[in-house]
DNA sequence: AAATCCTTCAACCGCCAGTGA
DNA sequence: GTCACTGGCGGTTGAAGGATT
């Protein structure tokens, strides 16, 4: 596989799928020197290939730590999960799945992950709902538009529950896959999310949270307008129109342009008082957020099923 | 059985950030 | 400050092989 062809280029250089042989003598020689220069490598191994070459197919392919084969229901809700936080940032991702590679989940996203979201009517690439096009498709678009919100309230409902499981097995020190991550320098944000999954939260939080999200939550029940609901992989976007309180400062919301709905995040944050002065550092911030869209999907969801429960009896009432 | 279409994924490309001279 | 080099990253390609016609 591969786009070039088996020739070598004008360098000399071979291209194209590595041979038994080659993958032989690059694993014996990082074994027995480790890479240290990608560089220089390929001539010390007697490798016909460039330095990125070697280290792609040792990153992607020969490493001893990597798993192979289908990725379980648990692997693919993180990387919807964390796709939704962080979009396309692959390594990110790739550095909390256990010997997953960053190129293994890319592709995977693309060819099935993608595919499937689309099918439900989630666009990928926003988390939102497509309701339109599910509808045109479906040809009842009203079912097609209730359809698409189960679905997107039962995807919500499963990523808030293995975030939440997931910070609270990392708050009780079980290892993480930090060390296992295929990329040697950790970003930011690896750290940022490693960070986040070990620091206690404050309840203060919990009950800030709940006077925002149940005001809303109130106001779409009474409006009894499903539709006005925003796709629960987005969160908090139902408090958008809230203007931002000035204490959250500048930089912090450029710092957030992870998805997020800025405004709504920012309401829960003025809601939380002086647990957020304290919180002065990215980190916090950052961990925080993350705790909010966990709560934001949980309470999305029971809303919905209320909405639900709501509507059917109505509708029960009305046949009646 | 052959042709065509579709899916998968290894490998490449170009860009960017970090580092050292 | 800036230049060159290196490694890391995300997007893209295209061959291989499976599915469908």
């Amino acid at each position: 596989m591969g786009r070039s062809s088996l020739y070598s280029d004008a360098s000399g250089l071979k291209r194209g799928p590595w041979t038994p042989e080659e993958d032989q003598k690059l694993l014996a020689y990082i074994q027995q020197h480790g890479h240290g220069s990608w560089r220089c490598l390929p001539e010390k191994a007697g490798l016909q290939r460039s330095g990125k070459s070697c280290r792609l197919r040792w990153i992607n392919y020969l490493r001893p730590d990597i798993k192979r084969g289908k990725f379980s229901q648990h692997e693919e809700q993180t990387i919807i999960q964390l796709h939704a936080l962080v979009g396309n940032r692959w390594s990110v991702i790739a550095a909390h799945l256990p010997k997953r590679t960053d190129n293994e989940i890319k592709n995977y996203w693309n060819t099935h992950i993608k595919k499937r979201l689309a099918m439900m009517g989630i666009d990928p690439v926003t988390h939102r709902p497509k309701v339109a096009s599910l509808g045109a498709a479906d040809g009842g678009p009203k079912n097609a538009s209730n359809l698409s919100h189960m679905a997107q309230w039962e995807t919500a409902r499963l990523e808030a529950e293995t975030r939440l499981v997931k910070e609270s097995r990392a708050r009780h020190n079980e290892p993480t896959t930090d060390s296992l991550s295929p990329r040697s320098r950790p970003s930011p944000s690896v750290h940022l999310l490693k960070k986040m999954a070990t620091r206690p939260r404050c309840l203060d939080i919990l009950k800030a949270w709940q006077n925002v999200c149940f005001k809303a939550f109130e106001s779409s029940i009474n409006s009894n307008n499903i539709t006005d609901l925003e796709s629960p992989t987005s969160t908090l976007h139902f408090c958008e129109k809230t203007q931002a309180p000035p204490t959250v400062n500048a930089s912090f919301r450029e710092e957030m342009n992870v998805g997020l709905n800025k405004s709504g995040v920012d309401m829960v944050l003025e809601a939380a008082g002086e647990v957020w002065t304290g919180a002065n550092d990215f980190l916090d911030r950052f961990s925080m957020t993350s705790m909010i869209m966990a709560l934001t999907q949980v309470c999305i969801s029971v809303a919905e099923q209320v909405i639900i429960m709501k509507t059917t009896i109505t509708t029960i009432v009305m046949i009646s």
